[in-house]
DNA sequence: GTTAGCAGTCGAGAATATTGAGTGCTAAAC
DNA sequence: GTTTAGCACTCAATATTCTCGACTGCTAAC
């Protein structure tokens, strides 16, 4: 359907924009670009273009802006080359080496690596709980009142909580506890834990309820609980010329400022692949004049958290995917915390 | 040194500019409160009230807008009445009773509701470690490879990290720890834990590096770990009219988005009554057109965390501090977590 | 299919005019 | 001495007009 000349002037004139966020004129292209033909030539090209919905323009006069169909052929068809350089890499590796205490530690750490090379607004969520597989559950006595539930999954992902109590707990009470939730509970996912646990603990043990129902209720609360967020670089977002619209400006700070709609954000990718959503792509219209890239912290087929990116549409795709995917490839080699021990 | 009636003037412009954020003309305060004098009377007082440093003008023929002095005296003196509803209050008490797990936890609530009263953007961070002392100290065996180490502290801070290790552990050596530990830092401060802890665990234990190593690492990591920052209704603060101004608008971004900052903002205040920052008087010269307002989550003299508010320097002052006095009243009464049992 | 050339469009920015919300000051009234 | 009416003056904000020039689209020639 497109010519050669014209799938190159059409990715000249994205990255052109990207790169100064202004409209592109057919005379920029020819002076940058394309020395061996006239602007006359590349306006019947652009004109083409538009027909066909990948540009368009901001008023009658007005050099040419890629529409989201456009940044759409651009990250999909047109861009082919990696744009990571021989520094970027050797600070990434740097950066993620071992560092980490925990999971959720590594995935902060890839999370500001990559705003900070990016210079974008970048954000993560530690990994889903549910559908984890319980390795161990334990109960530690801290003090007579109060007991520590930590569980440990098979992703290596730690989880621990405070319960407290009325009355006085025995060591051997706990001794008790930690035998039947482990015999109950090692191997199953963490769902597990609910009502008819309640009924088996309470079956067996026929301890008060004083006790076992803290203890469940804390557990639950435990698995159910909400995922921190983890934001870096906002104000990266605010140098971009296209955020000196206060309206946009406003949009892009409530939009990181609602919990729930960073947690779709992060939730709508599935696959193990980088997803992209260009503007009206995003299922969630407040993201329609946003770009949002993400990408799986995971090894194998255990998800270890979510990293995106939250951007103007006018996004660097190139650097951006790039960047992503060798932090996505050295996040799967570095994988402390799956060995099994 | 100011007649009542001038003292009145002050407040009623303040409160104005508050109420509106525009300058306030002589004839809106004889309109809404002053219909005893003439227009021409306020604008004598307004002149006085400007050569002593408490109005300003925009312009050589615009109203009046309160100084950064004229706040302070707002504050200080004139403000006395409390301004705080009983739905407000009834909402507070609602969401403070009894439902935090930790002294974070509940810190991280009392934020929210800050925020959602006074409708600016309020911040919190939890209680400093240093100086806390030990009440208990516990490792628990995950796996062989995998241990826990728990500090329990006299506040009822629980502080909790992930040791791994290159060689499997026994439960004897775990209960070995465990007395050692106990033995030489019940009691004492949190600070204890350092280089010449792991000489004395050295030279008792008999350990091989591998274990001791890791293990004072991840302990000495655990008390200087960088406070964790709440940030609540950052958006609140987009919908103000002076952020308009682009200029203020990313300035209140980057402020927010810079950690050792907002440390700093929330350092600043020792007492354990409300701290009141207007503009200049910020340390920060980053914060000179904004005002800061913190007071300390504090049981008795320990502290618990420091919660606060940042907006313009035209806050409500006078909601902040009575929705923050009753808060911060409540959050001592509440007092679930310094119950020695 | 390509290109030179030119008319036409329209946003951006500068220059100017208009309005009206304020003040400060003066002189008279209290 | 304090208060007030009255009026001249100031100046930001807004609207209006003008000019400039960066573009395109189209036509006709190559």
């Amino acid at each position: 359907m497109l010519d050669e000349r014209k799938r190159n002037i059409l990715k000249e004139i994205v990255d052109e924009y990207i790169a100064t966020a202004e409209p592109v004129s057919s005379a920029v292209i020819v002076e940058k670009y394309e020395s061996n033909i006239s602007s006359a030539t590349v306006r019947n090209d652009m004109a083409e273009l538009e027909k066909l919905g990948y540009l368009e323009k901001t008023h009658a006069s007005s050099g040419r802006v890629p529409s989201a169909k456009g940044y759409r052929m651009y990250v999909d068809e047109l861009l082919k080359d990696d744009n990571i350089s021989l520094e970027e890499i050797k600070y990434i590796q740097e950066k993620l080496e071992n560092k980490a205490d925990s999971i959720e530690e590594l995935t902060k750490i890839a999370t500001t690596t990559l705003s900070e090379i990016t210079h974008y607004t970048t954000v993560s969520v530690g990994p889903k709980t549910s559908g984890q597989i319980i390795e161990e559950i334990k109960f530690v006595l801290l003090g007579n009142r109060m007991l520590m539930g930590i569980i440990v999954t098979d992703t290596g992902l730690v989880k621990e909580t405070i319960i407290k109590f009325d009355e006085d707990i025995t060591a051997e009470q706990v001794d008790t506890l930690n035998y039947y939730f482990n015999n109950k509970l090692q191997g199953e996912p963490i769902e597990k834990i609910d009502a008819s646990l309640e009924e088996y603990i309470f079956r067996e043990l026929k301890y008060s309820v004083k006790i076992i129902r803290p203890i469940i209720e804390q557990m639950k609360k435990l698995i159910q609980e909400e995922e921190n967020i983890y934001l870096e670089g906002a104000n990266k977002s605010f140098e971009l010329p296209e955020f000196k619209s206060l309206e946009l400006a406003k949009n892009f700070v409530n939009i990181l400022d609602t919990k729930e709609l960073m947690l779709d954000i992060l939730n709508t990718g599935f696959a193990e692949d980088i997803q992209i959503y260009i503007g009206d792509e995003n299922d969630n219209k407040e993201l329609k004049d946003f770009s949002v890239v993400t990408f799986k912290h995971s090894v194998g087929d255990k998800d270890l958290g979510t990293i995106g990116i939250i951007g103007p549409k006018r996004m660097n795709y190139s650097k951006v995917i790039s960047v992503m995917k060798y932090i996505s490839k050295k996040l799967n080699e570095n994988d402390n915390f799956n060995k099994k021990d």
